[in-house]
RNA sequence: GGGCCGGUAGCUCAGUGGCAGAGCACGGGACUUUUAAUCCCUUGGUCGUGGGUUCGAAUCCCACCCGGCUCGCCA
């Protein structure tokens, strides 16, 4: 079956009666095949700042699980958590006499940099990445707030629980992640109830009531604590645990089974391991199924806010739309690192096309040479609308994106009517969506990535080498061409015309119109393709036409090299 | 130093014990108006290296080399 998906049924048909499937599953439906009951998908991070590119796979990822799970008919809830009671440690969106004040404090507790809108520098970020998970498809049906679920006391048995058995976390930190902690730690951040500071605070004791802390000057390099110290009932809001702590409280409390994370967090010896240990020997529960996943690189390197020319996150999102940004981050398993180098490569072309290659399979059509298991699978999770008409999707006319890189350097060309032709039939309002999306990322390529063969550019000057590699008749063609173009009443002004015009001259000259076309390429682009040589003709100055038409006629041919 | 991922055709990658594959690129051919389209054909690999297991290894085991990311304080 090297060609097509010939003898695949449609889904329709095997859907009724079919207990097994056939074909492969993509690595998500595996995953959803291995468990058993109701699921709990979590994730959750601190809206510290800006959310970029590289970050969003995980998301992606939990959010393909949780409808691969659904998609098996398996009851499954998706939570997202915002840590928003983490310490301010990042002071760039601050100004400067506000850093003093703040660096330290609950992140649900800063004010908003940007003045108006939310309540709180939490609030503030949090929303933006809730508004670009949403852009993306992924719709958890709850974020839950840190900063809520602690002032209702649901945090406290775990606190308690924490505080009972410091040594026993003592120790876990000791074996698991080689942290010595001096004796006296207690896994548990207090607010300070003099500066508001959270990352300055350490307990010390704790007498099964009340926790002594204090608010250290050095305690952190990034924060200076008050001095002040006291005991303090550490529940209802008032103290929080420390990450690891906190991770694993949040899986008991809400019952989380499937967890992925970064392999950052995932490393030995790493946050992950600390936090298994805790939910095993602290909490007393196995911790959930974790989806290890690795990062994406860009030319070799992190992705990076600040990365030179074309790397940097804000620019890739311009030249890959939500569904195209969805599939690059799930065609490849979790586990595989992957690098992208879009500058000065065919990576995006290419990837609009595996995209558009997955969707023709799962129209049932044929696409050429072998297609990736689980194909149905993966370009079902790439799509924004979870609850999508998955075949009608499929079936949408989708122009390729290097026709679209093309005819957008072509001058005058309505792009919308040549797409139109092409399909054979109107664009519905969806199709229209997709071309008008695909127009702008092309546009952005061609100002960023694009590399220089898929420039087209009149050139200035003649071409010298390439129209020298043409053979004589192809040249005496051009020649030709000057000579009916000028012969005519009036010179061919449309695309039409010209085009006819060439036909009509390689026919008489007895040239194959492939070489015609290539000759007049050279002349003009120094290339031997290039866009419909007829409107691209109509587009210039008739004078300079014919001028280049003869000079390149009269141009040497190339020497010949000795054998 | 620990961990993870990768090393298969020029490029991007698939291939988890049974004759080394696909797309693209390259080369050749077809086509009298979709010409960066479409169709046909061809070329191309010491599967990173060295051992081991096996009737049989790209695939499993061991060691090593190379590239990259990541961790060791905090989250």
């Amino acid at each position: 079956m090297a060609t097509s998906t010939m003898g695949r049924q449609p889904l329709s048909e095997v859907s009724g009666e079919a207990p097994r499937r056939h074909e492969p599953d993509d690595w998500a439906d595996e995953l959803a095949a291995g468990v058993n009951g109701p699921q709990v998908v979590n994730d959750s991070k601190t809206p510290s700042g800006t959310v970029h590119v590289g970050s969003l796979r995980g998301p992606v990822i939990l959010d393909t699980i949780w409808r691969a799970l659904r998609a098996r008919g398996i009851e499954a809830h998706l939570l997202y958590g915002v840590d928003d009671l983490d310490p301010m440690d990042a002071q760039a969106l601050l100004t400067p006499d506000a850093i003093d004040r703040e660096m330290g404090r609950p992140l649900a507790h800063v004010p908003d940099p940007a003045g108006d809108c939310h309540e709180s520098y939490a609030r503030h970020f949090a929303g933006i990445f809730i508004e670009t998970f949403r852009g993306l498809g992924i719709v958890p049906e709850r974020y839950y707030w840190m900063s809520d679920i602690y002032p209702t006391g649901d945090m406290d048995s775990y606190i308690r629980a924490a505080l009972d058995r410091a040594q026993v976390v003592r120790a876990i930190y000791r074996r698991v992640a080689n942290v010595q902690h001096p004796d006296t730690w207690h896994p548990l951040s207090v607010i300070c109830e003099s500066c508001g500071k959270i990352g300055t605070t350490i307990v010390t004791k704790w007498d099964g009531a009340r926790v002594f802390y204090e608010c250290r000057e050095t305690l952190v390099t990034w924060a200076k604590g008050c001095g002040h110290s006291g005991w303090v009932a550490p529940f209802g809001g008032r103290a929080k645990l420390p990450w690891n702590l906190e991770w694993a409280a949040q899986w008991s409390l809400l019952g989380v089974t499937i967890e992925p994370c970064g392999k950052d967090l995932s490393t030995a010896g790493g946050s992950r391991d600390r936090s298994d240990a805790i939910a095993r020997e602290v909490f007393e529960r196995e911790p959930p199924l974790n989806v290890p996943y690795e990062f994406i690189n860009i030319g070799g390197k992190k992705m990076s806010t600040s990365r030179g020319r074309g790397a940097a996150a804000h620019e890739i999102v311009e030249v890959i739309p939500p569904e195209q940004l969805r599939f690059f981050f799930l065609r490849p398993k979790p586990n595989t690192a992957v690098d992208f180098e879009p500058n000065q490569t065919d990576a995006v072309p290419r990837l609009f096309d595996e995209f558009d290659r997955f969707a023709a399979a799962t129209a049932g059509k044929p696409v050429r040479g072998e297609i990736a298991p689980g194909f149905e699978g993966t370009f079902r999770y790439s799509l924004l609308d979870r609850d999508a008409d998955v075949a009608a999707d499929a079936a949408l006319f989708r122009p390729a994106f290097s026709h679209l890189a093309l005819l957008l350097q072509i001058p005058n060309v309505d792009v919308a009517a040549r797409v139109e032709a092409e399909k054979g039939s109107p664009l519905t309002e969806r199709e229209t969506d997709i071309l008008n999306e695909r127009v702008r990322a092309a546009r952005a390529w061609l100002a960023t990535y694009a590399p220089e063969r898929a420039i087209v550019a009149v050139r200035e000057n003649l071409p010298a080498d390439a129209v020298a590699a043409l053979a004589d008749d192809q040249r005496q063609y051009l020649g030709a061409l000057a000579d009916a173009a000028l012969s005519t009443e009036a010179t061919p002004a449309s695309g039409e015309a010209w085009q006819d015009l060439i036909f009509a001259v390689a026919a008489e000259a007895g040239l194959l119109n492939g070489r015609a076309f290539a000759a007049l390429y050279a002349a003009f682009l120094g290339r031997t393709n290039g866009p419909r040589a007829g409107w691209l003709l109509a587009s210039l100055d008739a004078g300079f036409v014919t001028d280049r038409l003869r000079t390149a006629a009269a141009a040497a041919a190339a020497p010949q090299v000795p054998a």
